[in-house]
DNA sequence: GGCTAAATGCTAGCATTATTAGCTTTTTTT
DNA sequence: AAAAAAAGCTAATAATGCTAGCATTTAGCC
């Protein structure tokens, strides 16, 4: 009853499992009604753009990946690597925790992650001496020196992954990518509220300040 | 020998593990090189805008996960559900491998995920009478009524989401999503024949026309 | 000062997500 | 008709990342 090929051989007859009711061919209502987003009063455009944004994630990933197999390591374990590098030239001391914040991960995974890192020689932990609970990751010399091995090639990658953005569209997406981040995180704050409404709160207050709502991972 | 924290606690003694030769804070080469990705000769907003994607994707999946909680389901097994409706519209007949490609999975996966999707009642599957390997995929009457159930909330979330896209901007975007998907999909054929050259060819001839090479999934 | 509470990072166990390999059935090619 | 290819399924497995519980250090409070 799972499958419905092996179902029609083991009948032998063509009885077609229920055809399931011929499904209205446009049925779906709209997933987003705010005006700039629609055309001709559709969402099709909209969610295009959903679609294409799942889909370039897909080959930035991949994009990433590649570059990290470069060098020995998983995507993830890259981003870890030069996330230490660039925390560190910003704030001169990066912590596990902050690490995690910074990615989005559970503090338990940077913590694995960053012990593989540094038993490859790429990372090194010290105990903070301000703070002795704390560790300070750093990038060690022979982390440097893969990522410089590695970058004339992620060059050229990166040049042609990002070729079709003119120097505007460059930094106009920037600017977008940063709005829409806020934005992103806003909508989910909305979403909680939405799934698990603080009780005997039936209105539609819309952006409430902040709902604890169980979020997952 | 790989916590820093309990190896010092078990010494006594603040000897600090090999202080790590002091990276050079400056030492990381470009990884873009096009002048229009440049500011000041410095990749820093393009690694900006690198790590901004990273950020804007795991939001909007998480957004995605959102929706999907609402009926019940996993991230990924909405967008199977939707892109089931999506290409019934589009295509007419909708096939286990035809989904698995338009959503970069695995044929396996989509197997997977297709029979949870039959068991909950939501999609169908019966064997395709022109061709009786293939499948044919459908979404329920039940399956829209879910769905339609979640648009008014959906709505909602997206209008935050996207809130601060002009029409303008949302065009654009738009259009360069869909540039950007091209060309990284010519990156990553650059990235794997760079990875794996095909022996006895050294010369960086750009973007050659097709290399096998193994691909990570 | 001493007791409690909070913060930091670690380990272990597990859930989710998605792949590859090998199999069966049907279709296509020779 | 036989061989090769294509579609989808199952099983085993890999990668990814989380939660829970623990030890150590720090901060707050009386």
């Amino acid at each position: 009853m799972s499958d419905a090929r092996k179902t029609r051989a083991a009948n032998g007859a063509p009885k077609r499992a229920a055809p399931a009711e011929r499904a209205p061919l446009q049925a779906a209502p709209l997933t987003v009604s705010r005006p700039e987003l629609l055309a001709d009063g559709s969402d099709r455009e909209f969610r295009q753009l959903v679609h294409a944004l799942f889909g370039f994630l897909a080959r930035h990933e991949a994009v990433r990946a590649g570059h990290a197999a470069r060098i020995g390591l998983a995507g993830v374990e890259y981003s870890v690597l030069i996330s230490i590098g660039h925390l560190d030239a910003e704030e001169r001391s990066v912590s596990v925790n902050r690490l995690a914040t910074h990615l989005h991960l559970s503090g338990a995974f940077i913590t694995t992650l960053t012990n593989k890192l540094e038993r490859l020689g790429l990372v090194s932990k010290e105990p903070d001496d301000a703070d002795r609970r704390r560790v300070k990751l750093r990038i060690t010399a022979e982390g440097w020196r893969r990522l410089s091995a590695l970058a004339p090639v992620q060059r050229q990658v990166n040049d042609v992954q990002f070729g079709p953005l003119t120097a505007g569209e460059f930094r106009l997406l920037n600017d977008i990518m940063g709005r829409l981040i806020d934005s992103s995180e806003r909508a989910l704050k909305l979403q909680a509220f939405l799934a698990d409404p603080p009780a005997s709160e039936q209105a539609p207050a819309p952006l409430p300040a902040a709902t604890a709502g169980k979020r997952k991972g």
